[in-house]
DNA sequence: GCGCCAATTTGATCGATGTCAAAAACAGAT
DNA sequence: ATCTGTTTTTGACATCGATCAAATTGGCGC
């Protein structure tokens, strides 16, 4: 176990792109500076590789945490153990901070799906932090309203769209708004795509071929839109 | 337009059992006497007859809502004209309140879906009394950390279980924990159990009789289950 | 109890998506 | 550039659930 190399578990190191990310979370983006280096100071980071657990369903929940790098997954086992996934989390995301008054246990699994940094906050800290300082509740409130308006967007858009009405959806919040011709790049393998829409990874590549006759074209992690808004159409 | 009969907008009367489900909503139930004094001045009281609309999306979002009594339907509609339940509210459910920190405009259609009393909150009295009273923000907290711990596992349920398993943990959720028979009445009419379990009605019904071969018998709203520990095995 | 409207169930069918297996494309290391 | 292991695509299929239509049941007022 190099779990020293592996792990690289450091809570000093903060590179400019770790910080400008973590800034512009709602937790921290609108905090003023006492506050703001209150907060820093219940926080560590994190560094994993690939593939590696953060934490599990039914453990404690003594922390949660930002992504500043890289990406996590959480995902749920069912009776057979097949794995679904109920969130892909980005730079910026927050997760399991529902749980400052919701729970004390984790309700799912995470594992990083990239080499991924993190900002771990320590709950029962930030929870004192809370009931101090207006700021930081308010931040609190902010996060949390986020959070379920894309939680509650995500349960519409599993219920309302098809395959490929959701890859659709997916390309054009990526795309600039006009309506011409585009190109994107995919920040992440399809195999996560896949999970943040609910979909096999089988699927996700049949609606890109469904796409085609709407004039998308994918080779390995670009997609190019003929016309943005015909994409919109369907 | 008989409005004063049919909508019968009343902020004044609020009987025993209405005032008991507000008093434990996460909302109001940790509050002391003057922030709950505070709050309430913020409340009306709606009563409305089935089918009403609460408010549409796109509207400008100046009020969240808390069920007293009956049922409310918050649904989407996609490019076709399909309606898609996101979420079924019960009494002691509040909803829209991620609107509080989170947008301007609301992002659903809210209806009755039976003749339904509500409190009604003004947003912006209460995002005020929030950033003033310490317990108000962290019932605000506490109630968006509730709300979005049932979004997300309604984005679990759906995802990892088939119909049948959607109404058999529907159906433990309502009965008593030992392992033995039990009989539940339903609450409301099957069409709305459907949305919630993310189902058409008909799909719902073959659900039911799928689960006649464990032991489930429907009888109207009554439900008879043979073996409640058999029932969590599938 | 009867009649009527609404809710629910049932049947038949279709489309969408998951699953498994195999081929192909890709990326990173040598 | 080549090799190798992984990711993605494709094909064949099975399954689930939506949809439409029709039959049945249930609730409720009279």
């Amino acid at each position: 176990m190099e779990e020293t190399a592996e792990m690289m578990n450091s809570n000093f190191k903060l590179n400019n792109r770790d910080r400008a990310v973590l800034m512009k979370t709602p937790f921290l983006t609108s905090l003023s500076g006492n506050s703001l280096v209150r907060m820093m100071s219940t926080m560590s980071v994190i560094s994993l590789t690939n593939r590696k657990s953060i934490f599990r369903e039914g453990e404690d929940a003594d922390a949660f945490y930002c992504v500043l790098s890289g990406y996590v997954r959480l995902y749920q086992l069912n009776r057979d153990g097949r794995e679904a996934d109920i969130r892909i989390c980005s730079p910026g995301d927050t997760f399991a901070e529902c749980l400052l008054y919701g729970g004390t246990k984790y309700r799912h699994h995470a594992q990083t799906a990239e080499a991924t940094t993190l900002a771990r906050f320590d709950m029962q800290s930030v929870r004192d932090l809370a009931e101090q300082e207006r700021d930081i509740a308010k931040a609190v409130i902010t996060s949390l309203s986020k959070h379920l308006m894309t939680t509650m967007d995500c349960v519409a858009n599993d219920r309302l769209h098809t395959a490929p009405q959701r890859v659709a959806n997916y390309i054009l919040t990526r795309c600039p708004v006009d309506g011409g011709p585009a190109s994107i790049r995919l920040p992440f393998q399809k195999n996560l795509l896949a999970g943040m829409l609910g979909l096999a990874p089988e699927a996700l590549s049949r609606a890109f071929s469904t796409l085609r006759r709407t004039g998308v074209t994918v080779r390995g992690r670009v997609i190019q839109v003929g016309d943005v808004q015909a994409l919109r159409e369907i």
